[in-house]
RNA sequence: GUGGCCAUGGUGUAGUGGUAACACUAGAGUUUGUGGAACUCUCAUCACGGGUUCGAAUCCCGUUGGCCACC
């Protein structure tokens, strides 16, 4: 299922092939967040052009929308996408904490939370050594690993997540060793009540204690899953810190096989992907390029430019980015001045056409990734790319 | 010419004695296993000059500019 292609000498780089029913991944690679079985803001037809390889749709999301019955008729998330490559879904674990922990922490603790608590103040989780109960508009909603199982079989991704308890980077340390331990009880209950010929990767969780981390690595590094995923880190989000996301990184993936794949769970802006791939990882899921684009932000090069919301681009008759192989830029040859004025009269044409060039320009980077690797220049790439220092 | 009304940030407005508020605009930020969003910060010597008062955008006088009515 999984070829390592090319190693790099200096890091824990490595260039592979990812093969699944339904296609190859060159990996390091970007996998594109489709939640409900779909990329926000564009149309079927879109996803082919923008060297995307992996989309990855949501089981929670899903299986709230679908229902019991709507699951059991499902056609499956290929037929839904119009998407005939690889497909992972997500366990409903994530939503343990972004509805439970991450709220109650946002009444103060987390910073940057407020808005996101004020916003869902209806929802409430209760995490049981059992399962999970999301309560929802006044109805509770139970999810375990059995059911995040067989919805992720009636969904039919061609990879799967076991099911998890992510903990919050504020949750002390007791209540990180319960929730990874938790974790590591529902891996073993997701191996064995899976029953499809689906790939599924093992969750580690562990929060920022080292011993920890490296604990919940070897547990599930040590289960027959197909794969591994980093889980629980967050990048600068979530009151969490850059250096931690490099110290837990450090502290899982060096005691993972290292013959299976490895995905980092929900990171990625561009420095958090040279710091993965440097630290072993193979794929990347994030909502940065999708949601940033759809908010005016568009990725290039030089950073992100806020193109929907800065005035001075109401005058800027130059495309998003000059050597951009993207259908917005090099097919259409939109100017940023039109796409500007798209995101002021609210047209949702402008989320569309700012999300095709911002998925395009991160799977463009991997794609350079990749070629840094095999060809042994991966840290002069980075430290050029990020305009680093000597 | 006479009388009346008005003058507050880039724009439009609020504030009728206690050191300026709101919306838009502009600038700077926030977004990481989805939120087609939401926020944060910055930008006004209150037309000008006097006066009253402990204290004036606010009351009084004058100047300038604008609007309306009348001759």
């Amino acid at each position: 299922m999984f070829e390592i292609l090319s190693k790099d000498e200096r890091s824990a780089a490595r260039t592979g092939r990812l093969t699944t029913e339904h296609g190859i991944v060159e990996t390091p690679s970007y996998v594109v967040v489709g939640t409900n079985a779909a990329v926000r803001c564009l149309e079927p037809g879109d996803l082919p052009g923008t060297k995307t390889q992996m989309v990855i749709a949501n089981t929670y999301h899903l299986w709230r929308e679908l229902g019991e019955e709507g699951l059991r008729d499902y056609p499956g998330l290929h037929q839904e996408m119009g998407w005939s490559g690889p497909i992972m879904t997500d366990s409903g674990g994530f939503q343990v904490f972004s509805l439970g922990a991450a709220r109650e922490h946002g009444a103060g603790k987390v910073q940057g939370m407020e808005s996101r608590a004020s916003r869902a103040e209806d929802a409430m989780v209760r995490v049981t050594d059992a399962g999970v109960y999301f309560v929802e508009g006044g109805e509770e909603h139970y999810l375990d690993a059995e059911l995040s199982m067989k919805i992720q079989e009636q969904l039919g991704a061609d990879i799967i997540f076991a099911f998890d308890e992510p903990s919050s980077p504020h949750h002390d340390r007791d209540y990180t060793r319960l929730a990874m331990e938790r974790t590591h009880i529902w891996a073993e209950r997701s191996l064995a009540a899976k029953a499809s010929t689906q790939r599924i990767y093992g969750i580690t969780q562990g929060g920022g204690f080292e011993d920890l981390r490296r604990e919940s690595a070897e547990a599930i590094g040590a289960m027959p899953f197909d794969g591994f995923a980093i889980g629980g880190s967050f990048g600068t989000s979530f009151g969490s810190t850059e250096t931690q996301l490099l110290k837990e990184l450090a502290w899982s993936v060096p005691f993972l096989p290292e013959y299976k794949p490895r995905h980092l769970l929900g990171i990625g802006r561009v420095a958090d992907l040279f710091n993965g791939v440097l630290a072993g990882i193979d794929t990347f899921d994030c909502v940065i390029p999708t949601r940033e684009a759809r908010h005016g932000s568009l990725w290039t090069r030089d950073g992100r430019l806020d193109i929907g919301g800065k005035g001075k681009y109401a005058e800027d008759g130059g495309v998003i980015e000059t050597d951009c192989g993207c259908f917005t830029c090099a097919e259409r040859g939109i100017p940023r001045r039109e796409l500007h004025a798209m995101f002021r009269e609210k047209n949702f044409e402008a989320g569309r056409l700012a999300t095709i060039h911002n998925i395009y320009f991160f799977n463009d980077l991997m794609e350079k990734i990749r070629g840094a690797i095999s060809s042994g220049t991966l840290a002069d790439f980075k430290k050029e790319y990020l305009k680093e220092g000597p």
